[in-house]
RNA sequence: GCCGCCUUAGCUCAGUUGGUUAGAGCGCUAGAUUGUGGAUCUAGAGGUCCCCGGUUCGAGACCGGGAGGCGGUACCA
């Protein structure tokens, strides 16, 4: 017995964390970042592209005491021995090209981003390691006027994605408001910052672990299903109710309080200043919230709340934060319920391009997670809308390929996506991938056809209609069902009608 | 990163206390029904039983390590 060589053979696999995208879904994103792209545009923000990677410094992921990027991002080393990373966020990469070209652009700078970033984690259910993200900042105004027009464009930007009204709600809170907070509960000391980190790490987790697992987190620690112990960051239990009642703060739209958010909001403001007005860093967290209410159209008042429960972006917000949430619920495979929560956010930084410039410039700006929306659009409606496949032009004569190309040209001409099929396989089997690729029609032209100067259209959707109802196949192949035959020169005419049916 | 569960054909999964050529359904390929998708019938291809090592006369099964997947949790610009 003589055995094979043994060749290697690699296993073909798609990087863990990362996935192919076919049809559908690929033209399904691209038209929902072409419509948020619309808005963005119509409110003057310019498209901008940068690369793919920065340099790591720039991203300032440098660990700190380390000569080595943060374990977060895809990192390289240039031949110059330089770190180069993936971007992570399309803030970054801005902050670095306004510290660059600042004196040469006009200030307010507004732009919108779109495309792939990359971040090393932990993949999970709907969360890769590379997706989409569709940005737009203004850089160089200071609050409230600009934040008050990133709530609603976000609010318009997340409708033109798809969501209708009443789907979806941004979520406003400031994170002045929140240092107000520490301030009261004493912890707003120097030496307290890894307690305040710690504080708002569990705040955050307000939605997901509610308020009895944010006070366990604050106090003595959390045991979660799989038995792992997290430790808690022990408050003292005065200061764990102030927590809770800040969290909890927030007046929602009620239908016995009316049918908008603003007399929620004003409420929920007034709740606060009350409790934090004494606060320096309250007192002015309240009082941009307030403006930027003012401010918000009435055709936006439905869909911005004050919520002080969203945290978002720990030491990189230095004012007002949103958070774009689903409120929808839809199911799963398995039928079971999916909470979708953000699918995007944004808030002020004042601090990211002072990192370059050494001066200190108000930027405000908000992220769309188009991948998540996709998804959570796509649950909701069932699956992705099935792309038209092409009109299939059977070839069925050799040497009549030139006239099946000619078909096909006209038919393009006239702008119907059309494909003469080059396989090389019987009839039947022409006919099946036409099935499969999802066409609406078929153009058969055989000798007898031809001879007549005609085509037949099939209509392929038809057809498997009124397949169900023949279980004989002598039956079945007779009837022919749901063709037509044409004159030859009335091709493209009488294929346009038979679309135009469907 | 940490905890738990899982990994057998393209997919969904069987596989006895460790025993010879590892199975099913669906899918796929080819053929039949004179040049027509579905249905039916016939035949066929397809497996490193995730990988490496160990125990054993013998491992898909048992043990150790690793990888990948799922679910929590931590971190998250």
């Amino acid at each position: 017995m003589t055995k094979k060589a043994k060749t290697f053979r690699p296993k073909a696999r798609v990087p863990r964390g990362f996935r192919d995208r076919l049809g559908a879904e690929i033209i399904a994103e691209r038209e929902m970042l072409a419509r948020i792209s619309a808005v963005y545009e119509s409110y003057g923000f310019d498209p901008l592209e940068t690369p793919a990677f920065e340099y790591t410094d720039a991203l300032g992921k440098f660990l700190p005491d380390v000569d080595r990027p943060n374990q977060g991002v895809f990192s390289l080393q240039d031949d110059d021995e330089q770190w180069m990373s993936l971007r992570y966020d399309l803030t970054a990469p801005l902050a670095r090209y306004v510290a660059e070209n600042y004196d040469a652009l006009a200030k307010p700078f507004r732009r919108y981003a779109v495309g792939p970033v990359w971040r090393n984690e932990k993949p999970g259910p709907g969360r890769y390691r590379q997706f989409t993200q569709c940005d737009a900042d203004t850089v160089g105004t200071p609050a409230p006027h600009a934040d008050a027009e990133m709530c609603m464009l976000f609010a318009e930007v997340i409708e033109a994605a798809g969501v209708p009204a009443g789907d979806f709600v941004i979520r406003v809170s400031n994170r002045k408001i929140i240092d107000g907070l520490f301030e009261k509960i004493g912890l707003a000391g120097e030496g307290d910052a890894a307690t305040r980190l710690n504080v708002m790490r569990s705040m955050d987790k307000f939605d997901r672990l509610g308020e009895a697992g944010v006070r366990a987190l604050l106090g003595p620690g959390r045991k979660d299903e799989s038995g792992d112990f997290t430790k808690g960051v022990g408050l003292a239990d005065s200061n764990i109710e102030s927590v809770v009642a800040f969290l909890t703060s927030a007046v929602l739209k009620d239908k016995a309080k009316g049918p908008t958010l603003t007399g929620a909001n004003e409420e929920t403001l007034n709740k606060i200043a009350s409790v934090l007005n004494e606060t320096p860093s309250g007192r002015s967290g309240v009082d941009e919230l307030m403006a930027i209410n003012r401010q918000i159209l009435d055709k936006y008042k439905g869909a911005i709340a004050i919520d002080l429960s969203i945290i978002r972006g720990l030491e990189y917000y230095t004012g007002p934060v949103f958070e774009a949430d689903l409120t929808f619920e839809a199911l799963d495979e398995k039928g079971r319920p999916v909470r979708f929560g953000s699918v995007g956010g944004g808030g002020r930084y004042d601090g990211l391009v002072e990192r370059f410039k050494g001066i200190e410039v108000p930027a405000v700006g908000i992220s769309v997670g188009v991948s998540r929306l996709l998804a959570a659009l796509e649950l909701k409606r069932g699956a992705a809308t099935a792309v038209a496949g092409p009109v299939v032009i059977l070839a069925l004569e050799n040497d009549q390929m030139a006239d099946y190309q000619a078909m096909a040209a006209e038919l393009r001409a006239a702008g119907v996506r059309a494909e003469v099929y080059l396989g090389g396989s019987n009839f039947a089997k022409q006919l099946k991938y036409a099935d499969k690729r999802g066409a609406p029609l078929a153009i058969i032209q055989g000798e007898d056809e031809r001879a007549k100067g005609e085509v037949k259209v099939k209509d392929l959707v038809l057809g498997a209609e009124l397949s169900k109802k023949i279980d004989d196949n002598a039956q079945w192949r007779e009837a022919q069902p749901a063709q037509t035959s044409v004159k030859r020169a009335n091709l493209v005419e009488e294929v346009k009608r038979a679309l135009a049916r469907k």
